[in-house]
RNA sequence: GCGUCGGUGGUGGAGUGGUCAAUCACAACAGACUGUAAAUCUGUCGACUUCGGUCUACGAAGGUUCGAAUCCUUCCCGACGCA
């Protein structure tokens, strides 16, 4: 049986992915499934560049702006909600378009990942948070020898996972990359490094402009008023990070600006890191002129 | 002009006679990625290298010493103070 098709829009992050993708969305008949781990959050509008109502030109948009920043949205979820819309999209018998930048979430759904089904524990992590690496690791060892011959050894947000997971149903499964239920078509989008850290630097001055709905800082005092705690916004990343250092008096206006700017070019530069690896994306260069014609006849 | 303090790698900043190619942090480059992924973590980071080493370096030039980034002299540059 032939599979279905869906068009995968990924890249790095201000190479216009939401523009491009509900261009073609305009033109195939489609829908957009939103691939941002922080544009899912309710209240993260300026930072996380979230799409606007006026720049979906009327393409619905699904798994975006729909859950309270005070709570984890976590990978699994994601997963599982994707892999729904997208069965809704093609029910409709249109076009579902993944669309975002958040690399483990996208190659979470096309690759078909199951996931351990273990809930956080919070109360075991806060534990374990005390421990250092060294200690972690050989308590992974003795649960689960075979995951800590892979697991990166130093990295305690793993250990602690793995530990987490080998507790409660005894070990960490190997992962499962099931056979793909759909025909993706991956486009990347991507810009030379010095193109792109122009855009990324226009687009953050902009977003600390007072004009943009009152700026990115008082977006980040809207969400303390609304009972964040600072430490849950640090979770958030550098853009909402940089901005509280500043609401808190430790670092000048000028820093704020300079280290987001910076904080952003660093995360454009991971994010390829990450996509570099596959090799079935095919990349568009933004920083040339490019038509949509080529994708719509690789999806044909 | 006099005086004081300082000049160290891409940057900040340690070191103040031998164990120093120089703690550390940042930046840069490369990479990892099993329910935090805009997160988290790793490696490299003077030059050359057969990856064991070899060479050139701590403003410049001299000097003291077995040995100097470290002590002395002069010069150049910077900050501050006094004129």
């Amino acid at each position: 049986m032939q599979k279905e098709k869906v068009i995968v829009i990924l890249g790095q992050t201000a190479t216009g992915k939401s523009n491009f993708a509900v261009k073609i969305a305009k033109q195939i008949n489609g829908e957009i499934i939103s691939a941002d781990s922080r544009q899912i959050y309710k209240g993260l509008e300026i930072g996380s560049g979230k799409v606007t109502e006026r720049e979906m030109k009327g393409i619905p948009h699904h798994i975006l702006d729909f859950v309270n920043p005070k709570k984890k949205f976590t990978v699994a979820q994601y997963k599982t909600l994707a892999d729904k819309k997208i069965k809704e999209i093609l029910f409709k018998g249109k076009t579902p378009i993944v669309c975002g930048g958040t690399g483990f979430y996208i190659d979470a759904v096309v690759n078909n990942i199951v996931l351990p089904e273990v809930k956080p524990n919070l109360k075991l992590r806060k534990e374990l948070e005390k421990k250092s690496a060294v200690e972690l690791f050989k308590i992974l060892k003795k649960l689960d020898s075979t995951r800590a011959k892979n697991i990166d050894a130093k990295n305690k947000v793993r250990l602690i996972r793995a530990i987490e997971i080998a507790q409660t149903i005894g070990k960490v499964p190997k992962i499962k990359k099931s056979p793909a239920l759909y025909n993706f078509t991956k486009i990347g989008l991507y810009a030379p490094n010095d193109f792109l850290e122009n855009k990324i630097t226009k687009r953050i001055k902009k977003m600390f402009d007072k004009k943009n709905n009152g700026g990115l800082v008082n977006e980040v005092k809207k969400l303390k008023k609304s009972g964040l705690s600072d430490k849950r916004i640090t979770e958030l990343g550098f853009e909402y990070f940089y901005p509280l250092l500043f609401i808190n008096k430790k670092i000048t206006e000028h820093e704020m600006i300079e280290r987001t700017i910076l904080g952003n070019i660093q995360y454009a530069k991971r994010q390829m890191t990450w996509f570099k690896r596959d090799p079935e994306i095919q990349w568009i260069n933004v920083s040339e002129p490019f038509s949509i014609e080529k994708v719509k006849k690789s999806n044909n």
